[in-house]
DNA sequence: CGCAGTCGTAACAGCAAAGGTTGCAACAGA
DNA sequence: TCTGTTGCAACCTTTGCTGTTACGACTGCG
């Protein structure tokens, strides 16, 4: 299907920056997630700017600069972040128009897309079932 | 997500395939599959291909040669053909391995990787759901 | 006021997958 | 033998993700 890694990331820079405001700090830098994800730091910069705008997340420019949560873990969950950076449906209809002169060409687009639409939200559904603070207590929970 | 047509047109192939049959036809052939659903040729046979693979269709050569059914469209559910023409993970991993110091770098992925697992558990049961039969007759219940 | 650290964002390259296209050998029925 | 179709390889284009560089914007601090 061509998975990215996009909500992965974003899981990733939320718990870390979580975790790192209950260790006492401010805010998190793009720099400190990019070397915990083992990327970019524009990578990261990119994906938390399109969670800002989702609300989940808060930014501070100049010195002392970095990232901090806008809300509680406990309140966001993993719906919340794929929609914020993931855009389109999980199936795609055809390429093009398909022959309106045949009855399955003709049929088949409104077909597939009830059953899609179905689909999508029962994932809806499953990923609001999990919050972020889900994930980062299975972070701690993974054995070292 | 960068999604995919791939099981819109093995669906569409398959309901083309099913109603060409019950209206008397032994074998339908690539060409007319893919004037109904607007594509090449090539790609109809590379898709039908992957659904004989998997037992789903079967292919005849020489003159008269064509496709046609391997099993009754009732037991043939949008999960086996999924399957057959998709493959790998719905989300993706972190392209490069996390940084195993950090504690989130070292426990994000088996953390998403239980996450993701249910998901894709439910998404298969979804698509179980849906055989082409239902397919093929919400095809013919769209308005003309 | 200027410095320093960080964000914001544009620009571009590399890569992979999907989809489209052409070409041709293999096959099998008439 | 001829013909229509599959099987398949090869190649191209497009698209999206990811990584990288570059640089302006911003702001706290000395």
């Amino acid at each position: 299907m061509s998975a990215n890694s996009r909500l992965t990331i974003a899981a990733h820079a939320l718990a870390w920056i979580g975790l790192y405001q209950r260790q006492g700090h401010e805010v998190a830098t793009s720099e400190q997630i990019a070397t915990s994800a083992n990327t970019n730091p524009v990578v990261i910069r990119r994906l938390l700017g399109e969670l800002r705008r989702a609300g989940l997340v808060q930014s501070r420019r100049g010195v002392g600069a970095g990232w901090s949560l806008a809300r509680e873990l406990e309140s966001m969950t993993l719906l919340d972040v794929y929609e914020a950076v993931e855009s389109g449906p999980l199936f795609a209809m055809h390429r093009t128009t398909p022959d309106q002169g045949c009855v399955v060409g003709h049929g088949i687009q409104p077909a597939m897309q009830g059953i899609y639409e179905g689909i999508e939200e029962t994932l809806r559904h499953e990923l609001a079932r999990v919050t972020l603070e889900n994930v980062l207590r299975d972070v701690l929970a993974a054995p070292r």
